[in-house]
RNA sequence: CGGGAUGUAGCUUAGUCCGGUUAAAGUGCGCGUCUGGGGGGCGCGAGAUCGGAGGUUCGAAUCCUCUCAUCCCGACCA
């Protein structure tokens, strides 16, 4: 085990902590509930930006950006979404500093107080309605469809790391459709997107689904989201897609003329996934000696680590090493040399485990000799000892391995730990122990509710495509047609 | 905002109950050296006005008062 690292066996929040610190990905700042993202860490998520930045474009969107701050006259004009972000906003009520009389420092200037305050954006359906509303006037400026890379703000009061911070990043797609019909495609088509790049990129398997009315997004009609299951048990929603209806542009009054000159509201979505994801990535992957990350997602994809004694072999070796690097790099592999002589061969074997590079080689004076490398791969620990003969063309492929291997250890992960209640002792005790469970539900957010309260799960979606079939509630005994995905959540 | 706790070196902490030389350790950092196929050994060194203010005392990290800050548990959540 690696050390400084909390076993997930025995503490799984400490250890979670312990990976995001000590692998470099990010850190708390002094301003309370906000996070340090460092470089290792922003690395990674910018192989994810840039993956699903070439999604959203192949799927015909396109990137602006919007204001950070809101006037707040435009967030009430949606009641439900208003009143779902309410609580937890930053708001700007002045806009001036000046010097304390006194001299202790600078203060809020009282006479600067802003005629609006303004509200650091929760989220930006409002203000980018109200753009929309100028861009859109007939069918021809349909469908609109944009995305926007921001930060937002919702006042946490408990955070954790990438989970759940008071400022993220994200990207926000907002767009508006000319039918209710093109509009559903379009939300059922992101969530697609999502749930592709959860399992090709990031090797997570995800369950499709909608979510309950209770657990619905402010403001929309329908909301779509993809679930993960975390090693501990621990649900997590990875991504989601809304149907907003014709709300928002009822709230400003967005109308476009058909084709036969008839004035309607359009349609809208609007979709979204965070930095949160790289929670999800962690808590997927890793294991008690530290960061695992897939392949396809891995700023360094493969590090090489010489050994030496003297200069004399340190030429040696780096002339080879160089080599391969251009070799490697010629495949579209990303390959970092470690020639620091600052650092000693083992330090660097623990430090590149600990942050996950999928595949090590290790080049001293007898390998070079046999012409040959020592191979560590991180998903499986394995090391062997492979020619140098076709060296690239085998990692490749080893790649790819390792990425399919990685997505198939925790497909299997989340059918192991899957269960279905048949009634609620049943569904009490698989609860506990953790895992998603398949249970009838009779409904009603009453229920929903009640069995939160008594077991902490909540309904995590109602899975798409879901089976048929005729049941009754586990709580209430009440008629149910299908059943529906329980977890306990992050 | 309710309940609980903690502030001592860059980081993690001991010392506080029961006041007494120059505040201790691990880790990290710097230098030297032996080293180098899994976080190596040895030696030397830098680094803390003990969160802040006031008080009690011959003497305060330690006792008292006030204050500031942070963390944990609850209500909320991508």
């Amino acid at each position: 085990m690696a050390k400084g690292l909390a076993k997930r066996s025995e503490n799984y929040s400490q250890w979670y902590n312990d990976i995001v610190v000590k692998a470099d990905l990010a850190e708390n700042s002094d301003v309370r509930g906000c996070m340090v993202i460092k470089p290792s860490g922003y690395a990674i998520w910018e192989k994810m930006q840039q993956q699903l930045d070439k999604m959203f474009k192949d799927t015909g969107h396109q990137n602006a950006y919007f204001p950070l701050f809101i006037p707040k006259s435009y967030l009430s004009k949606e009641a439900a979404h208003v009143k779902g972000f309410a609580k937890e906003c930053a708001v700007v009520t002045h806009y001036r500093l000046k010097n304390a009389e006194d001299g202790s420092g600078v203060v809020v200037d009282p006479d600067a107080k802003l005629e609006e305050e303004l509200i650091v954006r929760p989220t930006s359906e409002t203000i980018i309605w109200n753009s929309y509303k100028k861009w859109i006037q007939s069918y021809r400026d349909l469908p609109l469809l944009i995305n926007q890379w921001a930060n937002v703000v919702r006042w946490e009061m408990r955070t954790r790391l990438f989970l759940r911070t008071a400022e993220f990043l994200w990207q926000e797609g907002h767009t508006a459709h000319a039918s209710k019909d093109e509009a559903i495609g379009e939300a059922e088509k992101m969530l697609d997107v999502y749930a592709e790049f959860a399992e090709e990129y990031m090797a997570m398997p995800v369950i499709k689904g909608v979510k309950t009315e209770e657990e619905r997004f402010a403001g929309a009609l329908e909301t779509y989201c993809i679930e993960a299951l975390m090693q501990d048990g621990k649900a997590l929603q990875a991504g989601t897609s809304h149907f907003l209806g014709q709300n928002f542009a009822k709230a400003f009054d967005v109308k476009f003329a058909n084709k036969e000159g008839v004035l309607d509201y359009v349609w809208a979505t609007s979709w979204g996934v965070s930095t949160r994801l790289m929670g999800a990535l962690i808590m997927t992957h890793s294991d008690d000696n530290g960061l695992i990350i897939p392949p396809k997602l891995a700023p360094t994809q493969v590090v090489i680590v010489p050994i030496y004694r003297n200069d004399e072999q340190f030429d040696a070796i780096s002339a080879k090493a160089e080599e391969l690097k251009k070799e490697l790099q010629a495949k579209g592999i990303s390959v970092k040399f470690d020639n620091r002589d600052t650092h000693k061969p083992g330090w660097k074997f623990a430090e590149y485990e600990f942050k996950g590079v999928p595949i090590r080689l290790a080049i001293g004076p007898r390998d070079l000799e046999n012409n040959e490398v020592e191979l560590a791969r991180r998903d499986t620990l394995e090391k062997e000892q492979i020619s140098m003969m076709d060296l690239p063309t085998k990692i490749e492929h080893l790649l790819e391995q390792i990425q399919s291997n990685l997505f198939t250890k925790a497909k299997t992960f989340q059918e192991d730990n899957t269960f279905h209640a048949s009634d609620f002792k049943d569904f009490k005790s698989l609860i506990k122990k953790g895992g998603f469970v398949y249970a009838h539900w009779d409904g009603t957010a009453e229920t929903e509710n009640r069995i939160k309260e008594y077991t902490k799960a909540t309904i995590r979606c109602i899975p798409l495509n879901n089976k048929r079939e005729d049941g009754s509630c586990i709580l209430t005994g009440n008629p149910s047609l299908q059943k529906v995905l329980f977890a306990k959540a992050y």
